[in-house]
RNA sequence: GCUGAGGUGGCGGAGUAGUCAAUCGCACCUGGCUGUAGACCAGGCGCCCGCAAGGGCUACGGGAGUGCAAAUCUCUCCCUCAGCA
């Protein structure tokens, strides 16, 4: 069965929509998160937990599947799902981010956005770089032992079949965000011929193939890709590099616009607070996002209104000399297991004592969050209130 | 009481005449993380002024010396530890 998009309804003043995909391995209620597990685990959070925290899908990557422990073994132990034992949906990344950042990625100054905006638009690459870029693939060292490895669309498109997600990602390149026009523009004529070539190696039809949107920060690179990719692929996933926030917006605004209605739409690697109201908004179904697993890792936790606000990007960290002596939960309004049973002070305890139990609660109620943020969206969408929920958030 | 070792920044511990306000850990403080080479990274950490470059002051158990110059050498006092009485 090949997963199939319905849209259940509208919202009447913006582009969100609520609907639902159906996979082989269950449905999936639209708007919603997918929690991150590169390498076949959501960092510090067990399928069961993630379960109970209302997550139905998660992702995993293919470049760091395919160098450990390999395609076959993974496919010869039933397969992504029943290896993890996450008994729901799981989608796929073709792993050209990953080989992306570890190339032009290592000169820094940001992946997906830039870091820097005074200097922007570089003529090449300056530091040397783990990979080499032909048209037909990426040769890459492995971050792992070093290795040489390939990656090319069909080489990908192969490990996520044997993987065996339901939705899967087409091989593409990555403009950096410093990148001029031309150079974008490069970029995006070779992503779009990888995608071609995705699109054939394809074969298993019980999966979903996303085409990737790219084109950075130019509006006529994006409505080119959005074009593109519309009139190719079953689904669209909006990826590549933006300037700052602003420009991912108009991103979306300008891919949305030219893609068709009834396809779903998936917005790679965007997840703060404030971007979930905004992408949804702008007609987003699905996101995924490492920043609730990987800051709660760091010490960080997202907090709700009013003591979260866009100024404080929705989030404070435990870290702080101040939650030594907290008796109050994470966050008073969630529901996670961590804020029903433990204190700040506690968990201020255990992440500065290094206890592993912190890196567990802190992602746990991060994820959590995020997917209960969504869900409200989506019931917000379902009852025509998601602007008055937005604007009692930002 | 004798003999030996030793007393350095919040702690551990380098340094043993100038390049020392003092290596390095830890602790502490601040900042960062958006398709995860990340349970991580970066910066700070005697006091005062400065955005900074930099400048001033006080410091290596206490005190007194030698010397252009001392955490580093000498004398003395105090304290700690080990062994012997």
């Amino acid at each position: 069965m090949k997963p199939k998009f319905r849209i259940l309804k509208k919202d009447k003043k913006t582009k969100a929509r609520a609907g639902v995909i159906k996979t082989p391995h269950g449905d999936i209620e639209t708007p919603a998160f997918i929690p991150v597990g590169t390498q076949g685990s959501v960092k510090a959070i067990s399928p069961r937990e993630l379960m109970e925290a209302g997550a139905q899908i998660v992702l995993a990557n293919t470049y760091h599947l395919h160098l450990r422990p390999g395609e076959d073994l993974i496919k010869k132990l039933g397969g992504l799902s029943k290896w993890m034992s996450w008994n729901g949906p799981t989608m796929t990344d073709s792993g050209g981010f990953q080989v992306f950042s570890l190339g032009v990625g290592k000169e820094g100054g940001g992946v997906k956005f830039l870091r820097d905006e005074s200097k922007y638009e570089i003529e090449q690459e300056a530091k040397p770089r783990l990979n080499k870029i032909t048209e037909e693939g990426v040769t890459f060292q492995s971050h792992i032992d070093g290795s040489t490895h390939k990656l090319s669309p069909e080489v990908s498109i192969e490990i996520q079949e044997k993987l065996g997600a339901d939705l899967i990602v087409c091989f593409d390149d990555l403009e950096s965000p410093k990148y001029n026009f031309e150079k974008t523009k490069e970029s995006l004529e070779l992503t779009n011929r990888w995608e071609i070539r995705s699109k054939k190696a394809h074969k298993n039809k019980n999966q979903l193939l996303f085409g990737v949107t790219h084109g950075g920060k130019f509006r006529e690179l994006r409505i080119e890709s959005a074009k593109f990719v519309d009139k190719n692929f079953d689904a669209i996933a909006l990826g590549g590099a933006h300037l700052n926030k602003e420009n991912l917006y108009e991103v979306i605004d300008w891919t949305v616009a030219n893609v068709s209605e009834d396809k779903s739409r998936h917005q790679l690697g965007i997840g703060e607070i404030d971007d979930i109201f905004e992408i949804i908004e702008r007609g987003i179904d699905t996101f995924d996002c490492v920043i609730p697993t990987r800051i709660g890792r760091t010490g960080f936790f997202f907090i709700s209104p009013p003591l979260g606000n866009i100024k404080n990007r929705f989030r404070t960290d435990i870290d702080k000399p101040q939650y030594r002596q907290d008796s109050k939960p994470l966050d008073s309004n969630c529901k996670c297991y961590a804020c029903q049973n433990f204190s700040r002070a506690y968990i201020h305890h255990l992440f500065r004592s290094r206890e592993l139990l912190s890196y567990n609660l802190l992602s746990l109620h991060n994820v959590h969050f995020l997917l209960n943020l969504t869900k409200k969206i989506r019931e917000s969408i379902l009852d025509n209130s998601f602007s008055t929920l937005k604007k009692s958030w930002l």
